[in-house]
DNA sequence: CCTAAGCTGGACCGTCCAGTCCAATGAGTG
DNA sequence: CACTCATTGGACTGGACGGTCCAGCTTAGG
């Protein structure tokens, strides 16, 4: 699987990577071209297929692996400090902040759902990449438990389940629309909820 | 806007739709072509320009107009009678095992997401079909409220809302992974919340 | 150096597909 | 019957787009 790269090849691969999740931002999944990524990375077909053996899913692919690892990056300083109510606003504001300045720009959602209907091996590392995120919400919610502030029977999977559903939900809607209200409902709903099991125990 | 229909005219019409969205329900909205679709419903590619002018994207619309209509006759007999938690219970079983049973394929959300990015007068008749949508969601609640099983301070609005995003992200995810588990797990943990808040009132 | 490899440019190909056009047919109306 | 307009069939077009090929250049490393 892997090739040999040398780091001049590492770097124009990166460069594409980075460059077409640009493009795709910006023109969505379903109608990039691998000229609009020629033109916007400054590479040559030939590098596409290069570096891309196996064309544009391969492409498709690097670029949702390259999205996710983003989303998870941008949200790690706040994901790992879930250890307040005020942490959980905070997180729940740079979330929306984040996908209303993206607009109905197609992030990480269209890209899986285009990505995973492929192929089976495509498929099976978003889920992959998936399960990472909701595992992220996971901690959040037992440093709650840790810090005392969630009782212990909370239902942490479904919980992260229903959150990562919710904004998965909230964004699809948002690109739909254009309107991020559901997104901020169904976020500051599954918060409050989680929340409110704090005192709703006997 | 409208042009003149004889019946039989209007009987090709409707018989068009009706294979396309079967023919999008199998291929999935961004693989379909207008030849899938005259192999299916047995129709010239002039009739295809003759019913829809605008080509592809309102043939499109008309199948999500034509989908949703069908989501929410589906549901009706439920929706209209949610005034009882087993009645919801029924509910949250009919949404699952259908959209179990469509499995990957493509429902509503593609469509929605599609056809809501094409153009802005699109994009308004998707965010009125998510209204009804969630405006029969919103009915359900306040029944509850009406036999006394819901306090009257319930935020219908945002708990139809988050509800609706629950199914669309739930089905968002189905669709990418092939699997129904966050589906579930986020229409479950939305009606336990809702069911709690009914006791959770001082 | 040299040579074998990775790397790059870009012309080229084959296919697919939305949309056009026109001629032929049918049905309603005077 | 004649006239009109909706309806239908299907060949054709023009362009987009993924993918191939090869020739020329760099770079690593002996």
């Amino acid at each position: 699987m892997e090739k040999k790269l040398t780091a001049k090849g590492m770097a124009t691969r990166n460069r594409i990577i980075a460059g077409a999740a640009e493009v795709v931002r910006e023109t969505g999944v379903s109608l990039v071209t691998l000229d609009d990524v020629m033109a916007h990375t400054r590479a040559s077909k030939s590098q596409l297929f290069h570096y891309f053996p196996k064309g544009k899913d391969e492409l498709l692919l690097a670029i949702a692996q390259h999205e996710a690892d983003q989303v998870l990056e941008d949200q790690k300083p706040y994901l790992g400090q879930l250890d307040s109510w005020d942490a959980w606003r905070k997180w729940r504001d740079l979330v929306i902040e984040r996908y209303e300045k993206q607009g109905d720009r197609c992030p990480l959602g269209s890209l899986f759902l285009h990505v995973g209907r492929a192929t089976p091996g495509a498929r099976a590392i978003v889920v992959e990449m998936l399960r990472q995120w909701q595992e992220s919400l996971a901690v959040g919610i037992r440093s709650m438990q840790a810090a005392g502030l969630l009782p212990e029977d909370v239902d942490v999977e479904r919980r992260s389940a229903a959150l990562l559903t919710s904004i998965q939900g909230g964004v699809a809607i948002l690109q739909a629309t254009g309107q991020s209200a559901h997104l901020r409902a169904a976020l500051d709903q599954s918060i409050e909820d989680l929340r409110r099991s704090a005192v709703a125990q006997p």
